[in-house]
DNA sequence: GCCGTTTTCGGCCCGACTGTTTTCAGTCG
């Protein structure tokens, strides 16, 4: 049935990063010299057990430094303090060995050993592991025999033909490398939303803070929040535009400068992000800002209106274009602009030219939706605890939950058919379920842990519990964790059969996708909303910035067909909850609102939510 | 290299899938 949709006010609401970001922990001030960070910590011991491997070296010293990668990952302490001093307490699932090499990697900024070792091995070769298809075996058979030292040897190799006649390759194999590296080649220049977010945000709040500066925005698809973007935009307003642009070239994320103009300075940042600053007077802001926060398709949109009217619209000004024209009014800001022609401010997030023109337009327009806010959320489902891949306990989730003024959270651990992930079987799922109820006696009124299951759907569309253990639990996410390769038809067969059953309250990752990794699985989308609105099942939106899954380019279809989302973290530890602000992001892309996300109810009523597929079926 | 109601050696995550193979190796989750 068609909702109303209730008109947004005309003057920008919750649009910028930083009111959006209230859960996302504000990136630590650059400090001199740079503190080597865990994530760094960990990509050494990663590449420590990539050479070793391809160095022939026992394969379970090789595992012991990528769980050394994984310790230090997902470990929620300071490093500096946990390695180094007296009766330094040491990182959980690190010996003594590694200690002292993240003793090293804090005190110095360098390994002796990592560096010796990397001397003794090509420059190029550790690349070749980011080629899905290839492990150490292949690539020591790739450099032994044929020289292989790097993608583009590889590819080189590949194109002569003589990597197909190698013993354990195959045409399959060669074609299947080639295509992974045309795909590299393609997303050399993207970058997830996940992974530029930190940076935008550091960026904003260095210009922000400059006496010179009058207004400042992020802009381009970043503001639009796209998934993938290339590069990140700011508009300044300034008085002192030398100033200020010399303060942006010579920030401390810069790496080098590109391009340096009056009104335009193009750096690349130390992350390998591309980031442009635009530099105008304050009288030309809300016009840049709207320029070049695009989209093109939405701009190109506007100008069509805009020279209907006889006016002319640049990146500086809106201007009368013909004698006869009307006047053109005095604009401040967005809303002014989209104002001066008629619309209600449109939101970054749909500017897409996907229907915002037709809902935005004052006299007529059926209203933009009033889009859900992160402060909506009053709970989340699809989170793990270390009962199966997750890095904290159960008490811990749930605290971290309350503290961030959650109401409820639910658990939903990986089934036993996730082996990899140490999922749960029947016995240990109920022995969590009693463990769910002990702790809710201690946490009520004012807090709720629902238990639930990410139950694996099976290759067949069956689950990988039967019934009267789904039965004992609050909620199911199915979620397909393997058979990735099925047609489309049988995949989506698989999907519909699992959403029948009554137990299954959402669908986890609807698509399997990886961005910039994995294209989802084959599916029929639309048979898959069909369903979930037949079936009363709710679509996760998975809020991890790798899945973003389902899309937003299906959300609004979504919504019209009556299905419900439900912006789920995906999270393994507490720190997990901040992607919950994706989520949102891809949700408001999506023109869902809050009474469209079956989180944002509160305790007393999302349980009617949860159980209502059971009700109707029994 | 890590770990131990198996404590100083000997094991260490299992199964599906793919492609190369005639019975299995490598990769991935």
């Amino acid at each position: 049935m068609p909702r109303r949709v209730a008109p947004i006010p005309a003057a920008p609401s919750a649009s910028t990063a930083e009111e959006l970001l209230p859960l996302r922990a504000k990136p630590a001030p650059p400090t001199s010299p740079r503190e080597i960070t865990r994530d760094e910590v960990a990509d050494v011991f990663e590449n420590i057990a990539r050479l070793l491997a391809l160095d022939g070296e026992n394969p379970f010293k090789v595992r012991a430094y990528q769980n050394g990668a994984r310790a230090v990952e997902m470990f929620a302490g300071n490093l500096r303090e946990a390695v180094v001093g007296e009766d330094a307490p040491g990182i959980p699932g690190l010996g003594e060995a590694l200690a002292l090499k993240v003793k090293e990697l804090v005190t110095t900024g360098r390994l002796d050993f990592y560096e010796r070792l990397r001397e003794r091995l090509p420059a190029g070769i550790l690349e070749l592991f980011e080629i899905p298809g290839l492990g150490d075996k292949k690539i020591k058979a790739l450099h032994d025999q044929l020289k292989v030292t790097s993608v583009a040897k590889l590819e080189e190799a590949l194109r002569a033909g003589v990597v197909a006649k190698l013993p354990g390759f195959g045409e399959k194999t060669a074609q299947n490398l080639l295509a992974a590296i045309e795909r590299r080649k393609e997303v050399a220049d993207l970058f997830r939303l996940g992974d530029v977010a930190a940076d935008a945000l550091a960026v904003h709040e260095a210009l922000r803070g400059h006496p010179e500066v009058i207004r400042v925005s992020p802009a381009g698809s970043f503001l639009r929040r796209k998934e993938i973007v290339h590069d990140l935009d700011f508009v300044v307003s300034t008085r002192a535009p030398e100033t200020v642009g010399e303060f942006f070239a010579t920030l401390p994320t810069v790496r080098r400068v590109e391009a340096r103009g009056p009104t335009k300075v193009s750096v690349r940042l130390a992350s390998g992000v591309p980031c442009d600053l635009r530099l105008v007077a304050d009288a030309e802001y809300p016009f840049a800002l709207q320029h070049f926060t695009g989209s093109k398709e939405h701009n190109l949109a506007f100008r069509q209106r805009v020279l209907a009217r006889g006016w002319t619209l640049n990146e500086y000004r809106l201007a009368a274009d013909k004698p006869d024209a009307a006047p053109v009014p005095k604009v401040r800001d967005e809303a002014g602009l989209y104002g001066a022609l008629g619309f209600a401010w449109i939101p970054p997030e749909l500017r897409e030219n996907a229907g915002e023109w037709e809902a935005a337009a004052l006299a007529e327009g059926p209203g933009l939706p009033r889009l859900v806010e992160l402060e909506n959320l009053r709970g989340t489902f699809h989170c793990h605890t270390t009962a199966s891949d997750g890095r904290d306990s159960l008490r811990a989730m749930a605290e971290a939950a309350r503290e961030l003024g959650f109401q409820y959270l639910g658990i939903a651990d990986h089934s036993k058919a996730s082996f990899q992930a140490n999922g749960l079987d029947a016995g240990r799922l109920l022995a969590q379920v009693a463990e769910i109820r002990a702790l809710n006696a201690e946490l009520a009124p004012d807090f709720r842990l629902f238990a639930g299951t990410e139950c694996d759907i099976l290759k067949d569309g069956s689950l990988d519990f039967p019934d009267e253990i789904l039965a004992q639990l609050d909620y199911v996410v199915a979620s397909v964790h393997a058979s990735f390769t099925l047609p489309e038809a049988e995949q989506t067969r698989r999907l519909v059969r699992a959403m029948g059953n009554p137990h299954v309250t959402m669908l986890g990752h609807a698509t399997g996708r990886l961005l910039l990794t994995r294209p989802g699985y084959a599916v029929d989308l639309a048979a898959i909303i069909e369903a979930a609105a037949a079936t009363g099942t709710i679509i996760e939106l998975n809020a991890s910035p790798r899945r973003l899954d389902l899309d937003w380019r299906w959300w609004h279809r979504a919504r019209d067909a009556g299905v419900r989302c439900a912006i789920n973290p995906d999270a393994h530890r507490t720190a997990g909850f901040q992607d919950l602000w994706f989520g949102v992001a891809a949700a408001r892309k999506g023109w869902l609102r809050r009474e469209d996300v079956v989180n944002c109810l509160p305790l007393g009523e999302v349980e009617t939510a949860l159980g209502a597929k059971r009700t109707r079926s029994s």
